[in-house]
DNA sequence: TGTACATCAGTGAACGCGCGTTCACTGATGTAC
DNA sequence: TGTACATCAGTGAACGCGCGTTCACTGATGTAC
């Protein structure tokens, strides 16, 4: 096995980069993303704080990373895992992805709720962009609808997948073995904003 | 008249402390209240830093204070605009009522929809709080029934708070003229949300 | 395979800066008599 | 009304601290021949 197509190199410096991500979560969860110091996520990833900028320009840099890298990438899953089940039950599997998400990574659903409202407007767009990709597909995985990449996606779907993201929050405040209480009436209230239009 | 109730001394530390307040407000639009510092605030508020402490004992204390003062006063105020068109009319007042609310301060407006998953606990504790409030309130002045202090408001009902706040955030995100657009969507999935239960 | 050179992640020392906080003091306002 | 004292918001000097950033250097890994 002489293919290696990444060297040894690159993989220690992919591995510290990693490790500075998982620690700017970490310790954002505790006290916000926007109070992290390029010195704090140093020393929490292992490395002297001259080293950061090895791999990040500033904590900016840092964040937006986490973005692309990590909530996006989570947010397109769930996108798929409500177009795997189409129809009406699309909504139940959304919630569901999303509760897994939550067990699985809470400290990267931290991140991505309070950002959406934080402090940097370029978070705010990155995390708006990738939400309405979301409300997109589920709003195709319901409808059948085929998505019209130049209009922004339906009200109504785009309010589901707020709502989702909220309950989500709700959820975390919650002690996990708690946390399918909220699930029940979350899929009710989303299947009312979702299901075909009718006179009020 | 001699009757003042209160002194001038009051009334200017009144003063002071109003504006220091607004200027947290202020700044904290621009790059959130997580980054403020007590000297930054103290120089817009016009005072020396030594001062700030004459007037709160940190920043959290006058985080706090605008979410008593402001963000809570005018929670209630929405409430009470609902309850006085009861019944189905309740969602578009109520939706109006944010929308005045937005156009007279917009920055009291960004710190209530930021803190709401900011990075306090004791603000997002408030915050919520009050919104369970607003949430009952609304519950009442749509279905006419009468709040239960004890148990928590209708799932439906915060939903639709939550989606109010939401909407007042994307008009926020818009130049005044356009602002008005989201409104009628907003208040269409508000009566989807919160219309009487039936079969699904 | 061995050798000479290039690359580059990680480092420690050092910098200037703004921060939160303390302190003792000032002086205008309020109060008691 | 006048006087003596109390209160207290505002102040400037000073402190120690952690921050972001620069710099020149090290040494392991990768590459060319």
């Amino acid at each position: 096995m002489r293919l290696r197509v990444t060297s040894a190199k690159k993989d220690e410096k992919e591995r510290v980069r990693a490790n500075l991500m998982r620690a700017a979560l970490q310790l954002s969860a505790a006290h916000g993303f926007a109070s992290l110091g390029l010195r704090e996520v140093s020393r929490e990833g292992g490395i002297a704080p001259t080293s950061f900028y090895r791999h990040f320009a500033d904590m900016q840099e840092l964040g937006l990373a986490i973005i692309r890298e990590h909530s996006a990438r989570v947010q397109r899953e769930l996108g798929e895992r409500a177009l795997a089940a189409p129809g009406a039950p699309a909504i139940a599997e959304l919630v569901d992805a999303a509760w897994e998400w939550l067990a699985r990574d809470p400290e990267l659903m931290l991140f991505t709720l309070a950002e959406r409202h934080g402090a940097s407007a370029a978070f705010r767009e990155q995390l708006r962009a990738e939400l309405a990709l979301l409300a997109r597909a589920l709003h195709q995985a319901v409808s059948g609808e085929k998505p019209d990449a130049k209009s922004p996606p339906p009200f109504a779907a785009e309010a589901a997948v707020v709502l989702l993201f909220e309950g989500c929050g709700r959820a975390l405040d919650e002690a996990p073995p708690r946390r399918g209480k909220a699930r029940e009436p979350l899929i009710v209230a989303l299947r009312r904003l979702l299901e075909p239009a009718r006179p009020l």
